[in-house]
DNA sequence: TTGCCATGTCGGGACATTCCGATATATTGG
DNA sequence: CCAATATATCGGAATGTCCCGACATGGCAA
């Protein structure tokens, strides 16, 4: 019954589609590698290989990682000679990794 | 050789086990209904059952998302008579929230 | 051309996650 | 006491992820 309406406050809330598409986002993003990947390039431009040999992985298997974020929209790829650089697009990644890098000590810490 | 520092920009990284860390927090909350747990949870006090209830999913399943991430420390519970309440430890989750927030549509939008 | 190097793609084995039904525990009301 | 409610836990089936070796592609140099 209406008048049961016992709950005090009434939470905005963000829609389950929504947070569904986020929820994947952050899948995407909750590796150790990929999150690497994402910190260098918010710093600067690195080919396939630079950012794999940081993550200490072979190269075919950053390749992977990087095509993943790609098509989560993270990410566009652009090919110089035999190198690809990777670039980021989704701006709010920025944000994120700045909170992450909060949590979890910053850079070098 | 150390002659070899072709890198014109020394990115500083956050450490691998760090990483790793941060990876496994981000997959406990890379989940709809834990996402839609935690917004509701930074905004009021509620019970399993309206948890649940707001995520459309058997409240025994709401149990278990709200112990994976109080294993995962984002949160602690407290009973009260044959009910449990569950309330935000881990202060982070209120800035990541806000960059989930801005990225996918605040609440309602 | 021939061969090498950087990158990308495919298939599979090992492992983890998700979801659900069934069951367990604890508290309240009658 | 018994029954009903709220929460928690267990076991398993379906699904997905991670990592790897093997192979394919395309550019560059000799």
């Amino acid at each position: 019954m209406t008048a049961k309406t016992k709950s005090p406050k009434l939470p905005k809330l963000t829609s389950l589609d929504a947070l569904t598409q986020a929820a994947e986002c952050l899948k995407t993003l909750a590796h150790p590698h990929r999150l690497r990947m994402v910190q260098m390039l918010l710093q600067g431009r690195y080919t396939v290989g630079e950012l794999a040999e940081a993550c200490e992985i072979p190269s075919h298997m950053g390749s992977e990682h990087l095509r993943l974020m790609q098509r989560c929209g993270f990410l566009t790829s652009e090919k110089e000679g035999r190198n690809a650089y990777y670039q980021i697009v989704e701006t709010h990644l920025a944000s994120i990794m700045a909170c992450i890098e909060a949590r979890f000590g910053g850079k070098g810490e």
